[in-house]
DNA sequence: CTGAAAGCGCTTACAG
DNA sequence: CTGAAAGCGCTTACAG
């Protein structure tokens, strides 16, 4: 069926070896023989098979990435910027979704090694790090997505400032007048949400501003992180403490249907109440309101996941320091 | 460094044939000797090498999905519909982005095939067809969404009613009272957009009304087909063509655009401009006014490629009917 | 500059 | 019920 290194051979009329040699670039064979196997490769249409070439060389150029949610806009954005970097470079990416489940996070990482991957991103949703670092040392090496853990040779991080990101954005609130603010999430349980909260208690404690616990909602572990349960805790908070005038939102997501809570609930935005976002996805800024939210470069994270795992693939060195991304408060409508 | 079938063996006592035997459950095996291998594999945590074992079997247990645009929440949600039927199956999935270029879907569909993939999703851009016709025929199995493509032995088709989707939505306008309807659209060239036109067209004549040039707005083809381009195409026609009330969008991104440039030059949606979207992304409900839209079923229509696609490598039979999948008017608010 | 041999980790006939 | 041999399509030392 496919053409082979040995229908090459044949055609030229040279050893495999030779075929291999043109194909991998190597430099120890004349222009002559190069040009005629050159040709008959043109002319077959050759194309290695990687499978066969993995077995021997041990990669595979393939890298893979696991998203809690591919279907939620910051997972989407983050991959096109992973898959433009990915191809960049002439590797492959298998994408998995754990759908928000440690198990199925684990899961997809062996089912990637048994593909032997190179290498794998990971934005892990949970408190996986003893899994995660069992399988970086026996398997292949991993980046780590918003997840600070301590060094290890074979786990890269990448970092968003998230906690400064919430200060900000608290900051922001106080500026505008707020004494009251909420705190709107989804499930507790990721430490990625233990930032949040950390900048936002942090910025509210340095302006003498209480922080009530009662404000401050956290879902169930299934609650979702999408817009059904921003606009279920938003009305929540609504109904049960009317006082509170602003909110800071775990993401966009929970912050749009925020916003809609307030419609149905006649509270206008930002006059009544006061949201502001997080992770600015495409459609934050063509909503109405445009979404004030604390913006990260998701192209950008999902392009440096890929170099540090790039990076870490090819060097001997490996002590690579984690990756600092900064975060920036977007200010539009909603608050 | 892995474990091979070979340390299986030999920590167990039998030959590697015998440890494959486990491994795939064939049956002529003693209960003993399985017992004693699966303890072996068990305690060594063997793994079998996909890479090792689709050199010879020829199927690598992967299969591709090319789309335009990962970060296009319409893809994103048919991704994860995708993920979860591959998974089902014991299959991974290869993710690629064509960014809308036929050259980079190419690229993708050789760069996979390169990696042995089982078959291929594709959602095309552009008038591929003589490509992925010399592709399936000599490479893998494809299954083709929302092209109509004439009947090919190596490629399925699954096609979503774009065009009663189209009409369904103009009638409804229709009934509304509105006798001036424009169409907001990304690039010309693709057969999608011929479909949606199509249907737009039939139903304004099936009602005596006018079709007119100036107000079915189609972009450059590099204008994309997101938020950005509704804006740009909404502002046209509003201050060019007033008398328009009423418009249906390519996809729920450009209603979103038109909405937010409605916002912005006063006009009241659905007073005094109505739309109706395509695709009812899963934000579509959730922000203001929500979206009135024709309905696209992303996750089943995800799960019925993978599902198509399989058929198509598991059995000898090669005349599979296009999947045909319906398509429903929801209402909201925006028109 | 070129080639013959061995081997990557499996499975597929074929024997016993 | 179990095993030895050949081979999938490549690359890696090693000779010449």
């Amino acid at each position: 069926m496919a053409v082979t290194l040995r229908d090459v051979a044949q055609q030229a009329g040279v050893s495999i070896k030779t075929v291999s040699r043109v194909v991998n670039n190597q430099a120890e064979i004349s222009k002559e023989t190069r040009q005629r196997v050159l040709a008959v490769i043109d002319r077959l249409g050759y194309r290695p098979s990687k499978l066969a070439r993995a077995l021997v060389t041990r990669r595979t150029d393939t890298i893979g990435l696991i998203v809690c949610d591919i279907a939620n806009p910051f997972f989407s954005e983050v991959a096109r910027g992973v898959l433009a970097a990915v191809r960049d470079h002439g590797y492959d990416l298998f994408l998995c979704n754990s759908d928000d489940d440690p198990q199925q996070e684990i899961n997809a990482l062996y089912s990637l090694d048994d593909h032997n991957v190179d290498g794998v991103i990971i934005f892990p949703s949970w408190e996986n790090r003893a899994n995660l670092e069992a399988f970086a040392s026996q398997h292949t090496p991993l980046v780590v997505v918003n997840r600070a853990f301590p060094p290890h040779p074979r786990i890269g991080l990448v970092l968003n400032d998230i906690r400064g990101g919430a200060q900000r954005a608290v900051e922001y609130l106080v500026g505008k007048g707020h004494r009251a603010i909420g705190m709107l999430a989804g499930r507790t349980g990721p430490r990625h949400l233990e930032e949040h909260l950390q900048g936002f208690r942090e910025a509210l404690l340095a302006h003498r501003l209480p922080v009530v616990g009662e404000w401050i909602l956290t879902g169930s572990p299934d609650g979702g992180i999408g817009a059904a349960r921003g606009y279920a805790a938003a009305q929540q908070l609504l109904t049960q403490h009317p006082q509170v005038t602003a909110a800071l939102a775990y993401n966009d997501l929970i912050a749009m249907g925020a916003v809609k809570a307030c419609a149905e609930m006649g509270r206008r935005v930002p006059d009544d109440f006061a949201i502001v976002g997080f992770d600015d996805i495409d459609l934050a800024g063509t909503i109405t309101p445009p979404l004030t939210t604390v913006r990260i470069d998701k192209y950008a994270l999902g392009q440096q996941a890929v170099t540090r795992l790039l990076e870490m693939l090819h060097s001997p060195q490996s002590d690579f320091p984690p990756i600092h991304l900064d975060v920036e408060l977007v200010v539009r409508r909603s608050a």
